[in-house]
RNA sequence: GACCCCAUCGUCUAGCCUGGCUUAGGACAUCGCCCUUUCACGGCGACGGCGCCGGUUCAAAUCCGGCUGGGGUCGCCA
């Protein structure tokens, strides 16, 4: 019997592509599977495709990793292992259980019956292959997936492969090569697949997949952990938000359920929310700070106090940072249009109404809202009219938008000056209208 | 087509293994009401599901079989 500290899982992408959706989830279900019984994760990088492998896909893969704050023990790199393919290969030759043919090394087999014991789905049983031969080593030298994953999975101790259930059919091939080349067989655990909402596998027509897009459109790591670790997987009690470190806890493949999961960008997005909600003021204007100076969405000056009052008007209405970009582009800049949706608003005009609330607006010395609010109230009784008709517009002068933070918070935190100057904008726009 | 996997609200799921405690629970989305200067947030509520047919049983979402439906795989890609 052996204890948890020999166990060991592991994570074994292509650099062939960015990391996805659906890799980071089996990456995830593994590595959690490994803290919760204290074993060891390693990665493997399968980059025997030559051709196809590029650095740029590894770097950004294990920076994904990451990010999505998940480490391992050791990394491998399958085409630094030729070597030990080729050995066994040879082996296998010598045996009379591989030939050489067209360049290549093919792996013969008689085929029976194989039975597997899947953790996540239990028995499955093959009773008939396609074929009754496999390629080991390609012409080009390089071994193919199905041996090298054998080979590696068999010397690295992996003690459970946990992988995407799309490789459910690779495994009756990989037990016979176990079996032939006389390695101990792990166990198995096929996770489910992620779907796209037309039900088919994610691909990039049905928006993005990979994280790296995820990360960009301003989502945080631990929204898209928690959300990927409710595809498949629920930490029971109704409980819908769930930090890494908590999953860690409670978290078994064995609980993994068998059926595909339609990945929903609306649920990602609530998630993300709640993630925004729960951040401190503090810590959320450093983040906006830095993801819109990145986006060049920020002019030079900005200070922190200004960003702190922009944070908390925006805090509650946005789900994703991107969200920030046309959101608080009139906090910044002055030369904003008067957005979708402005026209009903603007169209009869107030120009009159406007300038006596402008006039009356000056006479505040304290620009604070309850001030604004105050004069902003009277005004509208003076005029006889309803709140709401000075207010949109008065947003849209200020705005651009028909919608967004309270009026007059939004007022306070442009201040006087710039207020009457926009107001006036407004004033102008209807004038040249007329 | 062959092989394999899967099947609870539109979506993610709890319940299923160990049948009765279920008039099937929660979340997202949608709709309505409240809050309100808009949009959000928050609160309350509504809508909505055990794919079908048989069997086992006193009793089935839960066990068994078939059907149907969906998905995956069939590369000298991984």
């Amino acid at each position: 019997m052996s204890n948890s500290k020999s166990k060991r899982f592991r994570f074994a992408p292509s650099p062939t592509g960015y990391l996805h959706i659906g890799g980071a989830r089996t990456c995830l279900f593994s590595w959690l599977y490994a803290q919760k019984i204290g074993a060891e994760f390693i990665l493997r990088i399968e980059d025997t495709d030559l051709e196809r492998s590029k650095k740029e896909y590894l770097d950004e893969i294990l920076e994904s990793i990451k990010w999505l704050g998940m480490d391992w023990d050791e990394i491998f790199y399958q085409s630094k292992r030729f070597d030990i393919y080729h050995s066994y290969a040879e082996k296998l030759i010598s045996e009379g259980k591989a030939c050489k043919k067209e360049g290549a090394v093919f792996f013969k087999y008689d085929f029976e019956r194989v039975e597997i014991n899947d953790l996540v789905r239990g028995k499955i049983v093959f009773t008939e292959l396609p074929k009754d031969e496999e390629v080991i080593i390609k012409s080009d030298g390089s071994p193919t997936y199905n041996f090298s994953c054998v080979i590696d999975d068999a010397l690295m101790g992996i003690s459970c492969v946990i992988r995407g259930e799309d490789h459910i059919s690779n495994t009756p091939k990989q037990i016979l090569m176990y079996e032939a080349l006389k390695l101990s067989i792990p166990e198995f655990a096929h996770v489910p697949l992620i779907l796209s909402a037309s039900g088919g596998r994610m691909s990039k027509r049905y928006g993005a997949t990979s994280l790296r897009e995820y990360k960009q459109m301003g989502y945080f790591s631990e929204a898209i952990t928690n959300y990927l670790l409710l595809l498949g997987w629920s930490p029971g009690n109704n409980r819908e938000i769930i930090s890494l470190g908590e999953a860690q806890d409670i978290f078994d493949i064995k609980n993994v359920n068998k059926t595909g999961a339609v990945f929903s960008l609306d649920k990602l997005n609530w998630i993300n929310g709640e993630y925004i909600r729960s951040k401190s003021i503090n810590e959320l204007t450093r983040i906006i700070k830095a993801y819109l100076e990145q986006r060049s969405c920020l002019p030079q000056d900005v200070d922190m106090s200004y960003l702190e009052k922009i944070c908390r008007l925006f805090q509650e209405r946005i789900s994703k940072l991107s969200d920030l970009v046309d959101w608080t582009r009139f906090c910044f800049y002055d030369d904003f249009k008067y957005g979708e949706g402005t026209e009903k608003i603007l169209s009869n005009d107030l120009s009159k109404e406007i300038s006596f609330l402008s006039e009356r607006l000056r006479e505040i010395d304290n620009f604070d809202k309850e001030q604004i609010e105050n004069k902003f109230r009277k005004a509208a009784g003076d005029l006889d009219l309803k709140l709401r008709v000075l207010v949109h517009p008065t947003r849209v002068a200020l705005t651009g938008r028909k919608d967004g933070p309270g009026l007059f918070e939004t007022m306070e935190l442009l201040g006087k000056e710039k207020v009457l100057k926009r107001l006036n904008r407004l004033i102008q726009h209807w004038l040249s209208q007329a």
